[in-house]
DNA sequence: GTGTACATGTAAAGTGTTACATGATTTC
DNA sequence: GAAATCATGTAACACTTTACATGTACAC
């Protein structure tokens, strides 16, 4: 999913500002299965109201620059709707702990050890901040995604604590 | 990761071709982290050669292009290492159907229970695969990383027949 | 005969990240 | 006094995909 759609999703479920969309993405209830930075929101944002998919208003604020805070327009709606009848393309997950833990003949097992024990340890921060979120309940559809994502961090915690073994055997 | 040192590791592993490497990352037990395509690997290959990391040796077949067959050299081997001693960043995971689920207001019962039956479907065929894969033994690395993936399918297909009905009550 | 697998490679186009620029306010 | 948060935005760079170019062999 391109940002261009994210930010049009996002904006479909309340009106918000590049800051905020960008700290959704980074650390809440979409950062389980999106990404997007300040260089693709921002121009990205831009072009959505070029092309009447969003609306903006600015409120003024001392000392920084002024809010512009963006709100879906009919035909960005329509987009949307338009964009998710398409199938979802497959899941893209990419890890760099997975393949170092492939390739890492080379390194020392203490190395190997170290890098399950942080690992673990990154798990067990993410099931809470996941728990967190659920509280704050949003939409069905939202608690389903928070629960899956909690389903897999918890499932990814248990298969390490019970397998990290395998990769110390002779 | 980059394809570079996804193309070394692969190399760690086994020589190889370009070819085999794409099909290894696209389909094999690398595609459950990692992606590239040969518009990145060829280019990749070409460079490591340059800098004298891997070496190739062709072999001429009929009908189709020579084979070059990638080697790691010692140099490419400390470069991996050292490429490994670097702290992983985080796991990247996309996925336009967690997104569309979340977006889905505007969109039908129907379709909305026609994506998870795919999506039910397509970890259901994941789940065969990698239990064929687990079966041709490589190392217990691979074994341990195969097995991860498996579990974390598992855990996803279990979750989604088991909590579809959230995202159909009013 | 149509499609898939094998096998390499390039060029253009698109997409995205990183680093920069600016600057007040609040927390440690 | 250092770092984080709020808040926008641009430019250079990196990376990737897509489409093209070429051609055989085999299965259905």
């Amino acid at each position: 999913m391109d940002v261009r759609t994210l930010c049009l999703g996002i904006l479909a479920l309340g009106d918000a500002t590049g800051y905020e969309i960008k700290k959704l993405v980074a650390d809440g209830a979409f950062s389980f299965f999106s990404e997007a930075s300040y260089g693709s929101i921002y121009p990205a944002l831009s072009r959505l109201m070029d092309e009447g998919l969003v609306t903006c208003r600015e409120e003024a604020q001392d000392g920084k620059p002024d809010k512009k805070i963006y709100s879906l327009t009919e035909i960005g709606r329509e987009e949307l709707t338009h964009a998710l009848q398409k199938d979802p393309g497959p899941d893209r997950q990419r890890s760099e702990f997975l393949a170092s833990l492939l390739f890492a003949e080379a390194v020392s097992p203490e190395r190997v050890s170290q890098l399950i024990d942080d690992r673990i340890a990154h798990h067990k921060e993410r099931i809470i901040a996941l728990k967190e979120m659920v509280q704050t309940e949003l939409t069905p559809a939202s608690d389903f995604v928070l629960g899956y994502g909690l389903a897999i961090q918890e499932e990814a915690l248990r298969y390490l604590e019970a397998h990290r073994d395998m990769l110390f055997q002779k």
